[in-house]
DNA sequence: CTCGGAAATATTGTATACAAAAGTGCACAT
DNA sequence: ATGTGCACTTTTGTATACAATATTTCCGAG
């Protein structure tokens, strides 16, 4: 289920010229690889990221490669140690107590600066919420999730605020993935997300913030438990 | 009064090993200098970062320096557009608007969060806001104001929050440093401060972090009116 | 004189080279 | 047998090389 990572190449290391393509951004590239490979479980925390080997699996050089892992740094996905190279993060429910609550606010923040939109997006909150209902994997249920959390937020017209949550919800991904593999908690969240919608139509913002939070401190408190009986 | 940027280097360009220090972190060096000048109007919105000509005043080679611009890059400082390099971001009412809301948000939070032990720090806020009140540069009083507040969010142990907060006020403080280079508006910055301290000390948090919040719109306001009347 | 376009130049993105530090394993002494 | 030091290997951090694209320059057509 990998992009594959393609690069059109066939000609020997000392004679790239024959590859055309790589549109100027092949660090991207390899941040939107890594960070699946992260986020997917498949890179765990404390695995060791080392330069050579991912460059040579990846068909890539080192430069562009610790681009990307410098970026990943900067979004609190990876470690790095002076002369000790980098490394994946940890999870911890330290973390999981940091970050829940992070998001809570700022998708509350998003939700406060745009308010008289709202209405706008109900339906469209309505229609992903009963697609949520019937998601049957836990993988479409979390890209519903986030879909519907995005739909909610995304007429906030702050870019700043719509990165830092962005990256959030992909941390917070990460530990969903590997802890919230059953769906037993859909159903959950399928009656908050009504709350909330609740709470919308009616134009009672203070109760859907408060609806919201409890959204994510509810899942928070799940995934603790989930984290804490292994 | 930059930090030199010195590095020990007589050799000739193909022999560079008779250098020694550089504890492996060129990158982080010139990530502090790149921030400091951008922050201090030295480099402005939409000068170009030419990548040729700063790794040669600056005397290090592109591979660490566009690590450092795009660690810049990640924190909002700087822009990357395909194949035509690095700029230094553009300043705007828009992004005011955005950064401001955003990290009285967060501080607010981080107040929150740590409400119980901020009586500890109380006699802390006071002496500063004190030395704040005496500032008689502007460049002392945004550094008193950022200790204030550093202060009054440090007893929060959530290192995801302070990292992003710690990054806005540098975003912010690139705005002050260019507009508000006179002194007229401590004393009203310091009343807030003392309102706050006022609620702080009477255990209303509520209304600490509304007198928190309004000394960070009032500012905002106050940038503003001074960015609308170039 | 201005505009358009091709050659020349400059700059970026990626690959590779090199030096220093960290890691590994083996020999040897105890 | 075990611990310790030292040579060897690996890996990182930085420097440089190279190819492709972007920018500039300069010349001729209108």
């Amino acid at each position: 289920m990998k992009p594959a990572i393609t690069q059109p190449r066939s000609a020997k290391p000392p004679a790239p010229r024959g590859g055309r393509a790589t549109h100027g951004r092949i660090r991207e590239r390899l941040r939107a690889e890594l960070l699946d490979r992260i986020v997917k479980g498949d890179l765990k925390g404390g695995d060791k990221l080392n330069e050579l080997r991912l460059s040579g699996e990846l068909k890539v050089s080192r430069t562009p490669l610790r681009e990307a892992m410098l970026h990943l740094e900067r979004e609190g996905f990876v470690r790095s140690d002076v002369r000790r190279g980098f490394t994946v993060g940890e999870l911890s429910t330290r973390d999981v107590r940091e970050t829940y609550p992070l998001i809570a606010q700022l998708e509350m923040m998003a939700v406060r600066n745009s308010a008289p939109m709202l209405s706008l997006v109900i339906p469209d909150l309505v229609r992903i919420n009963a697609a949520f209902a019937r998601a049957r994997t836990a993988q479409r249920a979390r890209h519903l999730d986030t879909l519907w959390h995005d739909t909610l937020i995304g007429q906030s017209k702050n870019a700043r605020l719509a990165a830092m949550v962005a990256t959030l919800r992909l941390a917070i991904e990460r530990y969903e993935h590997l802890y919230m593999s059953d769906t037993t908690l859909i159903a959950l969240s399928v009656a908050q997300h009504g709350d909330i919608i609740k709470c919308l139509k009616r134009g009672d913002i203070d109760a859907a913030l408060k609806a919201l939070e409890h959204n994510y401190l509810f899942s928070m408190q799940a995934l603790l438990r989930k984290m804490g009986e292994e």
